[in-house]
DNA sequence: ATTCGGTGGTAC
DNA sequence: GTACCACCG
C-alpha cells in the first residue's frame, strides 16, 4: 500500500559548505603553521577570519599574492571589502559588506586574508579547486547538480531506498537523528524537539519520512567524509524537493543538517517571507510582493490563480502556486562539470578603458587565465570549448542598455588565439563610436563537445580499475568494495599522476577503513584520465 | 551599504 | 545571438 506512493517521493540533499573561502584560508593557514611558515603568528584555530577582495582605490591595491604566499594582510594594509567571514567573526558582529578596518575594530584578533591574485587580478583556482574536492566527495552519494563553487543537490532518492533495504532502521536513526528536524517543535511545543520526532517508535514512520531518514544517513556520512578526508565542514538540508531542501539547508548553520518533515511543510511556508523562496529573492520577487499586496508564501498560496496570473503570466503564475504548496519537481541534474568557464576584471572611475592598446592589454590577461582554466578542464573532463563570449560594461551602452553587452564568435584554442578574436570583437564593437570607455570586461567559454574516448594500453591496463568505479553507489555504514585496490597500481605509476587524481584514489583506498561507503563512482577524473589520449 | 568575480537560466 | 535576471562568497 505504502509501497506505491515510495515511487512518487524523492529525497533531495542541499549542501552549503560553511563561509566556504574562510575554511579554504582555514586550511590554508594551518598548513603554513605546520610548515613554520607563518613566523610565529597565532594558531589558526579558531581565530575569527575573513577574506577580503582587494579594493583597487585602497593602500595596498591590487598586490600580487599568489596562493602559496603569505596573504594575511596586517599594518593597515587590510580595509578591502570582505568577501567571506567565519562564524568565530560573524559571533562578533563582523558582516560581509563591511571593509577590514571594521572586522578589526569589532574582532582585533581577526586574520584578514586576500585572495590570491594572478595576472593584476583575483584569481579564484584555490577556491574553485577545493570545491571540486568536496564535489567529488558528495557525488559518492547519489546524482550531484553542482549550484555553485560550494553549494550543492543530490538526488538520494535511489540511495535511500537502497540504505533501508541494507540497513538496520537503528543504525540508520542513530546518525539520522543528530539533524534537526525541521517543524518538530509544532509537534512537541518545544524549542529543541527535533527529539521527539526521532523518539518516534518505527511503526509510527511514514514511507517517505523513512526516506527522508536515510537521505539525512547518508548525508550524515557524506558531510563526515568532508571533514575527515578534507577538514572541510558543511551545512545541509534534507526534504522532498530541491526547493525545500535549500530552504532548510539554512536552518541550522554551520556544521549540521536538518530534515524538513513533511506534515510542517506547509506550517513553515505559510509565515515565510516572500524572498526566502529561491527565485523569489530579488526584482521578481518584489514585484509579486507588491502587486499582491502579500508579504508570506501563505498569502501567495491564498491567493486566486487569476490574480497571479494577472500579475506575472500564466507560465510563473504556475510556477509560484506550487512553490508556494511546496511542491517543485525541478529535478535534480547529473552534473558535476561546469557550463561555462569564465573571467572577468572591472575597471572602475578613473580606471576604465579607454584605448584599444589598454584593451588589448588586459585582454590578454584574461584570456591567459581562461586558457590556463581551459586546459586544465580538457585534462580533468576530457572535452574542450567551442564559443568564447566576450562581454563588456560601459557607460556607453548604458543609453540602450543595463550598460552591458557581449558578443561572442567560435572559440579557437590558445590563449593567443582567443586574445586575438577578443581583440577583433571589442574592436567591432568600439568602431562603431568615436569615444568610448570600458568599465568591465570579461570572457567565457562555453559550448563543451567531449573528445572522443579511445581505445589505448592504458585503457586495458585499467580495466578492472575501471570497472569497479562504474559499481552502482552505496553509502552505508558497511562499506562496498573500494574502487580501486592498492595492489592494482603500481605505486611509480601512482606517482605519475596528476596530483588530483592521486589524491582521489588515496581516498578510494582510504575509504576501507571509513564509515562512509566507498564502492562509488568518481569515476570522472579517473576513468576520463584513463580513457583519455594520452 | 551592493564591491568584485563569478555561475546558471530564460526571454525575445 | 543578445539582454537580462537571480544568486553565491
Amino acid at each position: 500500500m505504502t509501497t506505491r506512493a515510495i515511487a512518487t517521493h524523492r529525497v533531495v540533499a542541499h549542501l552549503d559548505l560553511d563561509a566556504f573561502y574562510c575554511q579554504v584560508e582555514r586550511r590554508d593557514l594551518r598548513a603554513k603553521t605546520a610548515a613554520g611558515r607563518r613566523d610565529g603568528r597565532a594558531s589558526a584555530e579558531d581565530v575569527p577570519l575573513v577574506v577580503v577582495q582587494y579594493n583597487p582605490f585602497e593602500r595596498g591595491g591590487v598586490r600580487a599574492l599568489a596562493p602559496d604566499d603569505d596573504r594575511e594582510l596586517r599594518d593597515g594594509f587590510e580595509n578591502h571589502s570582505l568577501i567571506a567571514v567565519s562564524y568565530e567573526a560573524r559571533a562578533r558582529g563582523v558582516k560581509r559588506n563591511m571593509r577590514g578596518r571594521e572586522a578589526r575594530a569589532l574582532a582585533p584578533a581577526c586574520a584578514v586574508v586576500q585572495v590570491p591574485t594572478r595576472r593584476s587580478k583575483a584569481d579564484l583556482t584555490l577556491y574553485r579547486e577545493a570545491g571540486r574536492e568536496v564535489a567529488a566527495v558528495l557525488a559518492r552519494g547519489g546524482t550531484i547538480e553542482r549550484a555553485s563553487i560550494d553549494e550543492a543537490y543530490l538526488d538520494l532518492t535511489e540511495s535511500a531506498k537502497k540504505v533501508l533495504e541494507e540497513t538496520a532502521w537503528a543504525t540508520i536513526l542513530e546518525k539520522a537523528r543528530t539533524s534537526h528536524a525541521a517543524g518538530a517543535s509544532a509537534v512537541s511545543g518545544k524549542g529543541y524537539a527535533s527529539v521527539a520526532w526521532w523518539n518516534r517508535d518505527e511503526s509510527e514512520w511514514r514511507e517517505e519520512e523513512k526516506l527522508l531518514a536515510a537521505g539525512a544517513y547518508i548525508c550524515f556520512n557524506l558531510r563526515k567524509a568532508c571533514v575527515d578526508e578534507l577538514g572541510y565542514t558543511l551545512s545541509a538540508g534534507i526534504a522532498l524537493n530541491k526547493m525545500l531542501a535549500k530552504l532548510t539547508s539554512g536552518m541550522n548553520k554551520p556544521a549540521s543538517q536538518t530534515v524538513l518533515c513533511p506534515d510542517h511543510t506547509s506550517t513553515l511556508l505559510d509565515e515565510l517571507p516572500i524572498d526566502r523562496i529561491r527565485g523569489l529573492g530579488a526584482k521578481f520577487g518584489r514585484e509579486l510582493a507588491d502587486g499582491l499586496n502579500v508579504k508570506t508564501i501563505g498569502e501567495l498560496a491564498r491567493t486566486p490563480l487569476r490574480k497571479l496570473e494577472e500579475v506575472c503570466g500564466e507560465e510563473k503564475a504556475q510556477w509560484v502556486r506550487k512553490v508556494s504548496l511546496g511542491l517543485d519537481d525541478d529535478p535534480v541534474k547529473a552534473r558535476e562539470m561546469p557550463k561555462s568557464i569564465g573571467t572577468g576584471k572591472t575597471f572602475r572611475g578613473a580606471l576604465a578603458i579607454r584605448s584599444i592598446a589598454s584593451a588589448k592589454h588586459w585582454l590578454a590577461e584574461l584570456t591567459a587565465e581562461l586558457n590556463d582554466r581551459c586546459e586544465a578542464d580538457e585534462e580533468e573532463w576530457n572535452r574542450v570549448p567551442k564559443l568564447l563570449t566576450l562581454g563588456l560594461s560601459s557607460p556607453d551602452e548604458r543609453e540602450t542598455s543595463s550598460g552591458h553587452c557581449s558578443r561572442r564568435c567560435p572559440l579557437r584554442p590558445g590563449a593567443d588565439e582567443m586574445a586575438q578574436d577578443a581583440l577583433t570583437l571589442l574592436s567591432k564593437w568600439a568602431s562603431g563610436r568615436e569615444r568610448w570607455s570600458i568599465t568591465g570586461m570579461s570572457v567565457s567559454a562555453s559550448n563543451f563537445v567531449s573528445l572522443e574516448k579511445d581505445s589505448g594500453d592504458v585503457v586495458e591496463m585499467f580495466k578492472n580499475a575501471t570497472k569497479a568505479a562504474k559499481a552502482p553507489a552505496s553509502v552505508s555504514a558497511t562499506p562496498a568494495a573500494s574502487p580501486i585496490k592498492a595492489d592494482q597500481i603500481d605505486k611509480n605509476v601512482l606517482a605519475e599522476l596528476p596530483e588530483a587524481i592521486q589524491r582521489e584514489i588515496r581516498a578510494s583506498m582510504g575509504l576501507l577503513d571509513k564509515s562512509t561507503g566507498g564502492g562509488v563512482k568518481r569515476k570522472n577524473e579517473i576513468t576520463n584520465y584513463f580513457s583519455k589520449k594520452r
